[in-house]
DNA sequence: CCCGGAACTA
DNA sequence: TAGTTCCGGG
């Protein structure tokens, strides 16, 4: 459910409702932690530190105290609140700061920015901290959303969440935060740290990191001119009816796990309101969605992060990075973010730090098994001791025989070094045109045995901390779907076949290559609505959405389904109207 | 302290 | 859906 707004935005409701007014509505804790952490006379109770986004509780009783006040939750402690706040860990809206206590961190790549890209996190009150380190040299100057002027009061209708600019953007903000992910949740995460200091990918937002929302409101609007002073500064965008924009309706064509996992929305985001494509509607004048594009290349480049966003957008040109080191960057606009790129066919297989560096091939990107397939694993033992209703009884069974027993059976789930591997590490898989290749292989060879090279199967999928890709095993067997003329691969593309290189999960590219192609059927008949959402099936689902919309930027920018995707594309923009929410 | 499953609730 | 409550385990 959307809220309308007046001036043709559209907000998901989680953030629409967002007052922390006693009186309204319910709110979100991480909501209501921000509101605190942007409240002085809390600083004792919770408070920034750190990186961005970084906070500490530091009075844990207090916070609980205050938190259950609002949710008239007596009962409430840090306790349960932590278990509230655990559960955002998945969500990946929060993740924990190791070793610090009380400290969590909020995922605002994928959060808040990714909702409100212009939204100023850090103007008002204590709206971001401050000691982050500095931007990476050559980063700062090249890209950097504007600086919102205060805007105080905003009515909600005068302060429209631009929804519009935030898909985009938030997309696109999405993917630069790429390798920056690891939400710890499995708790093996060191990455923590790393994933501040390595990619940088949040030092660009310093500027929006939210602080306020649109009533309450933690977060602002971005509304006001760009601020000339900074250099490729993202014009905020205009929102009004284009049709024939050049750009997906809504960011889904490269969303990010993270962001798709949301069954229902394709697109995570903390609630499943917001759903890009069902919900919000917006749509762009082209210049803006150029300017937009450009800038976050720009910033894409400049961070390191992974430019495939932008294989979506087939008809922009993007621009150079400006590497020093290296010349100007293949263009990745007229070749198309379609057909392989000659030198990136060899980025690949190289190690991590090269992957690093070669961060400018589209053609590159993480495998890695998505979120909560730790509860699959559970599958097959549904039951727990049902005592007495509920009460704290005998509750868990026997841990030994359970432990052992279920896990005997079936390989857990928790497949922590797997995943671990596979999407802690830069597990960097293939290229488009390798990708045709196996398609078209696949199609002639149902099954290749030489997937899974090491260890064999993957287990059932689980986590996923990438917000980039979430590549899982083959739950199912391949779905029999009928290969479609579409799937053929584009023999034409200049396919470069690095020799035997990565032939991991080949099966499972190739699934979600079909999967891809055939949503991208259903939706052009005009099935493309929202999904079931569950977290159970989220992991199966997220695989294929995901493939279908992030990853199939890199998979799919064949000719053929080029065209269907432009078509595609218009289509939805049409359909999205300038309902506003909120 | 932290984690995360499970049942339950509004 | 977004927690809340309870709890075993690390």
């Amino acid at each position: 459910m959307k809220t309308q707004g007046d001036a043709g935005f559209t907000l998901p409701d989680w953030a629409c409702k967002t007052e922390s007014s006693p009186g309204s509505r319910q709110v979100q804790l991480w909501h209501f932690i921000l509101e605190l952490l942007r409240k002085e006379e809390y600083q004792d109770v919770i408070t920034w530190q750190g990186d961005y986004g970084e906070f500490v509780i530091k009075d844990p009783e207090e916070m609980a105290r205050l938190w259950g006040a609002r949710k008239c939750k007596p009962q409430m402690n840090y306790d349960k609140l932590s278990r509230a706040l655990r559960y955002y860990y998945n969500k990946r809206i929060l993740h924990k700061t190791k070793g610090k206590r009380f400290t969590y961190k909020f995922n605002f790549n994928k959060l808040v920015l990714v909702n409100y890209p212009f939204v100023d996190m850090g103007a008002a009150g204590r709206g971001i901290p401050q000691s982050a380190p500095p931007v990476p040299s050559g980063a700062g100057t090249h890209f950097r959303f504007p600086l919102v002027p205060p805007v105080e009061a905003l009515s909600p209708s005068e302060a429209p969440c631009s929804p519009s600019s935030a898909s985009t953007l938030g997309a696109l903000s999405r993917r630069m935060a790429r390798g920056s992910v690891s939400d710890c949740s499995d708790g093996t995460s060191v990455h923590s740290e790393l994933e501040e200091g390595g990619v940088g990918d949040e030092r660009g937002f310093r500027a929006v990191l939210p602080s306020r929302l649109p009533h309450d409101p933690f977060l602002r609007v971005y509304g006001p001119p760009p601020n000339p002073s900074l250099p490729r500064t993202i014009q905020p965008p205009r929102v009004h009816p284009e049709p024939l924009s050049p750009f997906p309706v809504s960011p889904h064509p490269g969303l990010s796990p993270a962001l798709s996992l949301t069954p229902s929305s394709h697109l995570y985001t903390p609630s499943p309101s917001l759903s890009p494509l069902m919900g919000s509607r917006f749509s762009f004048s082209p210049e803006d969605m150029q300017r937009y594009l450009q800038a976050h290349t720009q910033s894409v480049y400049n961070y390191h992060l992974s430019p495939r966003a932008f294989l979506h957008y087939s008809s922009l040109l993007i621009p150079q990075p400006q590497r020093r080191d290296k010349g100007p960057g293949p263009m990745l606009g007229d070749r198309g973010l379609t057909g392989p790129h000659p030198v990136l066919s060899q980025a690949h297989g190289r190690s991590t730090q090269a992957a690093e560096d070669s961060h400018l091939f589209p053609f590159e990107f993480k495998l890695q098994a998505p979120p909560l397939g730790r509860k699959q694993r559970e599958g097959h033992t549904p039951h727990r001791p049902a005592t007495n209703g509920m009460g704290p009884g005998p509750r868990p069974v026997p841990g030994s025989s359970n432990s052992a027993s279920s896990m005997d059976r079936l390989p857990k789930i928790k497949v922590e070094h797997i995943s671990d591997v596979e999407s802690e590490e830069e597990v960097e898989v293939t290229d488009i045109s390798e990708e045709e290749k196996e398609a078209e292989k696949e199609r002639d060879l149902p099954s290749s045995p030489d997937a899974q090279p090491s260890g064999g199967p993957t287990p059932q999928p689980y986590e996923d901390d990438s917000d980039e890709d979430v590549f899982k095993t083959p739950v199912t067997p391949p779905s029999p779907l009928p290969s479609h003329s579409s799937l053929r691969p584009l023999s034409s593309a200049p396919t470069e076949r690095p020799a035997g290189g990565s032939t991991k999960c080949i099966p499972l590219k190739l699934r979600f290559k079909r999967r891809w192609s055939e949503d991208q059927r259903l939706e052009a008949d005009g099935a493309g609505v929202g999904e079931a959402d569950d977290k159970k099936v989220r992991a199966e689902k997220g695989k294929g959405d995901w493939q279908r919309r992030g990853g199939c930027g890199l998979q799919s920018p064949a000719p053929p389904s080029q065209r269907r995707a432009s078509a595609e594309l218009q289509r939805a923009t049409a359909q999205l109207s300038l309902g506003g929410d909120c």
